[in-house]
DNA sequence: TTCCATGCAAACACTTTGCACCGTG
DNA sequence: CACGGTGCAAAGTGTTTGCATGGAA
């Protein structure tokens, strides 16, 4: 199970470490989360592991290409684990709901970036703010 | 020239200080400008002023829709004055490069966003991530 | 004269770094 | 047994807050 990371890492010069498995393993479980959050996951699941480990860890995971990072809020940015098929996120500044939003929807905009100006836009780490339809009226 | 910084800080409760206006001019001179820009700034200007001041002067310039914030880097946000027409940012992710296009460009984006799930994003608050003509091949 | 705004300093939230020790390969 | 990884503690950014003083209206 952790054999696609350890030839990840190794493929990289990277060591497999006990706490590189479930720090991996606590951002699948969380969906989205911050590495603080990301931190008491595991702390939760098994024997502590350090701040800095998971700030160095996530870093390693989102290079390998394991794991990517949104910034849903002001606060901090939030992990969440490379799945088929890549989204985008939608963020509601009134109700803070946060919404996956295939990237396919974005085709149109890509093109055109792509197009007239030559640019690459990175879709997995977009995210939108705005106002979702249960928030339209709230001031 | 401040006449209408001073309307719209009275329409909203505020007072109008030298503060303020020193802070919205160096805003507008500087084009895209982190706090920290803005405090350096306007200290070259004239007399000092304090960091807690920008920080506070700028939220209440953002709440009366004189400038606007985007997250162009994964450091402090910067600060723009807003102008006629509403744009959002794009961001090269080797070069830094920053470029304004017009919100048109994601005309259909925004269409479908809305027709399919009700949402109303917010263009002049995007940036997105990517990599320009310049930059294609560069690892 | 009334409050809103400012300055200051301390606290806060998040992240990074240097170094000695640990453990994978 | 070499060298990359970890823990720890301290320092680094960027931002916010409480409180006394200052100044716009």
């Amino acid at each position: 199970m952790s054999d696609d990371l350890r030839s990840k890492l190794r493929g990289s010069g990277y060591r497999l470490t006990p706490q590189r498995e479930l720090i991996l393993q606590a951002v699948e479980r969380l969906g989205h989360a911050t590495p603080d959050e990301v931190l008491a996951e595991v702390r939760t699941t098994s024997s502590a592991v350090n701040v800095s480990t998971v700030y160095r860890t996530l870093e390693v995971l989102e290079q390998l290409g394991l794991v990517r990072h949104a910034h849903l809020s002001d606060r901090a940015p939030t992990y969440h684990s490379v799945t088929d098929h890549e989204h985008f996120h939608l963020v509601c500044r009134n109700c803070q709901r946060v919404v996956s939003v295939d990237a396919h929807v974005a085709d149109g905009l890509v093109a055109r970036l792509g197009e007239e100006l030559g640019f690459v836009p990175d879709l997995g780490h977009l995210t939108v703010f705005g106002r979702c339809s249960d928030c339209e009226d709230t001031p």
